[in-house]
DNA sequence: AGCGTACGTGTACGACGTACACTTGTCAAA
DNA sequence: TTTGACAAGTGTACGTCGTACACGTACGCT
């Protein structure tokens, strides 16, 4: 009898903080984080709801391990190049793990406090100006202008991809050209000449480097002008 | 007895939209959107909860109306300079109204698509960098590059002003000189020279015409260029 | 053999958004 | 003056959420 148990209990994977956090980004990453609940969770990982509360104190702190999680996978810096692109790659790594996980930079967005993880990513970021030859001061003001950029995100306002279909978009298109001539006008280059499908978005990433390289050329010239 | 009630039903206001988002943005300007309830907001209009869905559909559509009021109180743009302080001014009218209103970033950010009003905010934004020479794709660059930048808010991340006493911040002071010397140095050196409180903030305003300036020298740059 | 301690369970509560059926109050036409 | 349609506010109810609190249960130590 209690052999039985004892194998039942061997054979059922114990929870762990590790556990629960790996389980809840998974069930983030499939189905947008605005299903991931707490009693979900619990039943994705089989357990009560309040099982969770043993490994994580609630659900808040629970989203703060999430974005320690995305955080852990954005690369190191390289040490054997200059400031400028040392800088640059690793943004563009916090992208990349951003974009695996949609979810994260809004959930970044809603933490009000940093943790270690994320102090220790800016530490070293600040680090990487500060040995590139950053006055201080400039190294602060070069923070805030990148905001979250420095996290591999813009964002992006509405960039959610509500497909309507195309008989209502060809409509509303009509009805745009007249009441915001601009955004028709924009809208309607971006279309013409990426792909010839009406509404196509833009390219994110080139207008994420864009901007990026814009930042970084911008703080280049301060500094070599102090 | 007729007369009595209709005497009553003169005496209290009828229900409008315009009224329920008034109140709302009350509400939330006091209290933070989190305690924007539509529970709440029906008591503090003195109505149960229903009878706020005569005038508004849902409450994600509530949210979309609070950011079309934030965004109404936004001035026009000037006609009488050239397109940079053109841009400028607005995009610092902008951050007036929304350090008015502290909720309505985190509010705009979490809108899927666009409401009228921001459309034809985006449009008029659009039409200054237009009408001051700028090619269609600049533009079109220029305004992700922007990004939230254009609305006057820029993503601060962790600037929620949690206070703590001040003596368990000293040791925690201590603490990040170790673990994160590099924030460390930064934060001593702010709170040097700005004022002698511990853990004084940054001036934002300052920080956010820091970007700002620098961003529109840099699209200014590559318009010459073009 | 017994016992403390760490971990999972069960039940319960209050808040939330909102569907749906209802009363009520107002004003136009008969 | 009655009527009756229509809009505006009400009442009740449901499902979902986070989580407090008391309880079982199994394992490692003595």
């Amino acid at each position: 009898m209690t052999t039985e148990l004892d194998v039942g209990a061997q054979t059922r994977v114990p929870l762990s903080r590790e556990r629960v956090l790996r389980t809840a980004v998974a069930l983030a990453d499939r189905g947008g984080i605005e299903s991931l609940s707490m009693r979900k969770l619990a039943q994705a990982l089989d357990v009560v709801p309040m099982a969770l509360y043993r490994h994580v104190a609630n659900k808040d702190e629970l989203l703060s391990g999430l974005v320690d999680v995305v955080v852990g996978e954005i690369d190191p810096p390289r040490s054997d190049t200059d400031w400028k692109t040392a800088i640059r790659e690793r943004i563009l790594s916090a992208r990349r793990a951003l974009l695996r996980h949609p979810w994260a930079s809004r959930v970044m967005e809603s933490r009000t406090t940093p943790t270690p993880v994320v102090l220790g990513y800016m530490d070293s970021m600040i680090g990487l100006f500060r040995s590139g030859g950053f006055s201080l001061d400039l190294t602060h003001h070069a923070l805030h202008a990148m905001g979250s950029r420095m996290f591999g995100f813009t964002q992006e306002l509405f960039n959610e991809t509500t497909n309507v279909d195309p008989g209502a978009e060809a409509e509303m298109w009509g009805a745009m050209a007249e009441v915001y001539p601009y955004i028709y006008e924009i809208f309607a280059t971006i279309s013409h000449d990426d792909r010839s499908i009406v509404g196509a978005g833009c390219d994110d990433q080139f207008e994420f480097e864009f901007a990026l390289d814009l930042m970084l050329d911008g703080i280049e010239r301060l500094k070599d002008r102090s």
